[in-house]
RNA sequence: GGCCCCAUCGUCUAGUGGCCUAGGACACCACCCUCUCAAGGUGGAGACACGGGUUCGAAUCCCGUUGGGGCUGCCA
């Protein structure tokens, strides 16, 4: 029986984790799940001068929120000092590697100037590369520390890490790797999966230069973790029928590293909106709420101590199926807590050509009398329009706008209803003041 | 430059020699539904980079060309 599978994601916390990073984490996650196996979180910190902790504990919890949990580590390379020291002499006293002239203290591995290294990629099939193409590589920096190539080496074997699954741009990497691990004794070799890049819109590899690449700030971006963990399995990946939306068990059952593509992937900002639209709306009206509750709370557009919860309860199913992102669902309901509504001026101008000072007062007078609920606004709105020739579409326009101040929001019979009769009749009375001054000037 | 990887609609993909007049999804357009906007429904436009082979038959296999990308660091 093949031993059970052992993975790792081994990022460097010289940054924050990013979508790329995420995507392979992830892979490397579904891959240990669907198996059974072991994933592993190692943290490659050999890089003494750009490793923060900071980075160290937010790459850990970013991938907590997605949901990614580890079996075993985190593991840090700079704990692990000796283990690598052992190595470099075990290279040097075999003359494997050696310290070169001129370039004190740093030891390079000398690589085999004939044959070729080549390996299995589940992904890509067979890859072979000459050895001649290589130089010898430094293994050993002048602070005494490992560089990648050691410390990879030496811990994918000491970890037991049978199936190597990250980036394709560490695909030439591979070779050296291989010989160093050939060199300290190890035959056996892990399989390997280049997973296909993550690009932008230039098509080239995603950095930072791209923008909100950071997985965090698509957090503080109002994505759910779902979406974006459902989005990222897509970029590579697809099941086998076809679905898109589709829940991380399902994911985990049918994943297989064999179907993954080998082109590299564009992220599509809007793709992932779509995704995520799907998941608000699929969230149970409590939840949405309570998920909502953040973005209404800290620096919203009214005055804070003017937030009533009972109304955005309310509110919240109608709003939930018109927002992409949470950050969306302050702007969807800040006309229940302005003080005061600032019209659109667009939205002004298309709505408020006559006969809609005609309507305003119209629509003044039946309100100030009729009873106060949804489906008789409704109904009292449509008569006003019909009294001036106008279908409901366009005698709710001049309505809305004196209320909310845009053209487009939420059901508006509704939210007359939640906003009440005083405030409703307030803001009908000062658009129609406005009109008249407008018309004066 | 050298080495390596890749190549189906704008984008993500399905497709593993005949089921392909190439399917789905996002985006886009039109219409329907409708109090606005969404959501939903229907329809539309839109791709096998090119050239050679192999084969009765190629998006699928092989070779080449072109194009794109990655690596080439005492980063990972």
């Amino acid at each position: 029986m093949a031993p059970s599978p052992r993975v790792r994601f081994a990022p460097s916390p010289t940054g924050f984790l990013h979508v790329g990073g995420a995507r392979t984490a992830l892979f490397n996650w579904l891959f240990a799940r669907h198996t059974g196996g072991t994933f592993i979180l190692r943290i490659e910190d050999t890089d003494t001068e750009r490793t923060r902790e900071e980075w160290v504990d937010g790459i850990q919890s970013t991938l907590r929120w997605l949901g990614l949990d580890w079996d075993e580590g985190p593991y840090r390379q700079s704990e692990r000092a000796e283990l690598y020291a052992e190595a470099a002499h075990k290279l040097v006293a075999s003359g494997q590697a050696y310290v070169p002239e001129g370039e004190a203290s740093v030891i390079r591995f000398r690589v085999p100037k004939e044959g070729v290294t080549s390996f299995t990629d589940l992904i890509r099939g067979e890859v072979s590369i000459k050895n001649d193409t290589l130089e010898d590589f430094v293994v050993v920096r002048s602070t005494g520390h490992p560089t990648f190539y050691m410390a990879n080496a030496v811990d994918d074997v000491d970890m037991g890490v049978t199936h190597v699954i990250r980036g394709e741009d560490l695909l030439p990497s591979t070779a050296r790797v291989l010989l160093l691990r050939e060199a300290l004794g190890t035959t056996e070799q892990p399989v390997f999966a280049h997973l296909p890049l993550l690009v932008g819109q230039d098509r080239q590899k995603l950095s930072k230069r791209h923008g909100d690449v950071a997985l965090e700030d698509y957090r503080d971006k109002g994505y759910l973790a779902e979406a974006l963990r459902n989005y990222l399995a897509l970029l590579g990946w697809a099941p086998r029928d076809g679905r898109e939306i589709v829940p991380i068990e399902d994911v985990v059952s049918e994943f297989q590293l064999e179907d993954v593509t080998k082109a590299a992937a564009y992220f599509d900002h809007q793709k992932l909106d779509h995704i995520n639209g799907e998941y608000i709306r699929a969230l149970p009206v409590a939840t949405f709420v309570r998920e909502s509750l953040p973005w209404l709370e800290s620096d919203p557009p009214w005055p804070p101590e003017n937030f009533d919860a009972d109304v955005f309860d309310r509110m919240a199913s109608l709003v939930q199926e018109r927002v992409k992102t949470l950050a969306e669902v302050p702007g969807m309901v800040d006309f229940f807590f302005v003080d005061e509504v600032t019209y659109d001026e667009k939205s002004w101008q298309k709505a408020m050509k006559s006969p809609a000072a005609a309507v305003l007062d119209d629509a003044i007078v039946e309100y100030e009398k009729c009873e106060w609920e949804p489906t008789v606004l409704h109904q009292i709105t449509l008569e006003v329009g019909e009294r001036h020739g106008l279908k409901l579409a366009k005698a709710q326009a001049p309505v809305r706008v004196a209320v909310t101040g845009r053209s487009v929001g939420p059901p508006l019979f509704e939210s007359l209803a939640v906003l009440g009769r005083e405030r409703v009749l307030a803001r009908l009375r000062a658009a129609w003041q406005r009109i008249g001054s407008e018309e004066e000037a």
